[in-house]
DNA sequence: AACTTGTGTTAGAAACTCTAACAAGAGTAA
DNA sequence: TTACTCTTGTTAGAGTTTCTAACACAAGTT
């Protein structure tokens, strides 16, 4: 029989050692994570959670995967209330969602997106997590017009590895093109986002809010582009 | 008098140094490097090497600028042996360049995009060799045709901020158009090659050259985007 | 009541950063 | 040459880490 109670407890002292990590995350960053520290914090010795966590690394991980969930969690509450809106304000509504989250917890950001600890692989848990947040993202797209093509007789072109990956995650059904519209907008997003958790506008004296609304409305535009060659450069036609 | 000899070892000793440094951020991350053991390796005991640096973060900080320094000589080399060639060949030039850059040494790439140490604010050294890397970029963007726009009344406005940026940065003469083309581009960029770096595509499945060449032609549009309206989503026309 | 399992403790190894005190060499100057 | 200063190395050590091992004790099971 399982142990119920012991259980319980024992859930509820990861949840406050990762309560904590958190803390130390949001104010010093990732270095600043110590197991050592949260023991004191909660009253006990160092060792003691070691019970609870293989090491520091499991512990990074956990969080990870947590930022993972409450990202997922975050765009898809998003989108779901911009249910019945325009297309365009849909996807407004998604970056807005996710610059939010980014801009509240800068490390935690950095935390998914950073430098992995050497070796990571990340677990199927916070694989589905990350797919979630795409798959919101997606949803907000629209399909229509768009053709949909299955797996190409060329596997090295970007459409091909684009039906693989969505067919890998059960969702065949997404044409290619809005695959290829919602990776690279999410790379755009990504970039501006990034670079202004970094602090890297700082010195620049530019407002990263404007610079990533005007990147959320390329993306609807980005599929217009592939329709047209793209040799031209600059000057207004 | 100026004792030469004694300042050319001792700024042979601070590039050794630096250089094991690089080694040990290749192979293990910014994690990785540690000055006891960069002393170890150079026949040294560890405090030796505090008569160099002030600190582990002073080693950083070096670190930080002298990659700025390399990737600007590197675009710049790279728009250098562009001279002639067309705008949008010039502006493959530069994103190759850059990408090579960061696709070759992955942990040095995220030093320099990567959360920064806390309290960290770059120095003009530092800022004056990315301003380099940016110049290059936006050396390669044409001019002509676009607004020669000033300080405008407004400086809320995103134009106005990128103005008063050009302007610290002597660079008044740019038009504001390319200046956010330029520096709409650079997130671009950078957002698919900080995810391929991290190795945020190797579950996915997906070549992220194909993804980042895409992103670079999407560069050659940007202007013309900025002219239509920004109501349309998707759907080929 | 006896046994197993879980969870805390202390002790300690092996790292790390960084400071302090000291020793010795290199260069300068009387 | 002698004396002084400056630079650069050493060792010792404080204060951190992460993490393992050995032990103690309580809680749950049989």
């Amino acid at each position: 029989m399982v142990n119920v109670r012991r259980e319980r407890f024992r859930e509820e002292t990861k949840v406050e050692a990762k309560r904590i990590a958190l803390e130390q995350l949001a104010e010093q960053g990732i270095a600043g994570i110590s197991v050592n520290a949260i023991a004191k914090r909660m009253g006990v010795t160092g060792p003691a959670l070691y019970r609870y966590f293989k090491g520091r690394d499991d512990l990074l991980n956990d969080l990870v995967r947590d930022a993972w969930h409450d990202l997922a969690d975050t765009v898809e509450a998003a989108v779901a209330a911009s249910e019945g809106a325009e297309p365009p304000d849909r996807v407004r509504a998604f970056g807005e969602a996710f610059r939010s989250w980014g801009v509240g917890q800068p490390h935690r950001y950095m935390l998914l997106f950073g430098t992995p600890l050497p070796g990571y692989q990340a677990p199927d848990d916070t694989l589905m997590a990350a797919h979630r947040t795409m798959s919101a993202f997606l949803s907000v797209l629209p399909h229509e017009g768009a053709a949909p093509g299955r797996a190409t007789a060329e596997p090295s072109t970007l459409d091909a590895q684009l039906v693989a990956w969505a067919d890998s995650r059960g969702e065949g059904d997404v044409p290619p093109a809005v695959l290829l519209t919602g990776l690279r907008g999410f790379t755009r997003l990504h970039g501006v986002l990034s670079l202004e958790v970094t602090g890297q506008f700082g010195p620049m004296g530019i407002d990263p809010a404007l610079l990533y609304r005007a990147e959320v409305e390329s993306l609807l535009l980005v599929d217009s582009e592939e329709v047209r060659g793209s040799t031209r450069l600059s000057g207004p036609g």
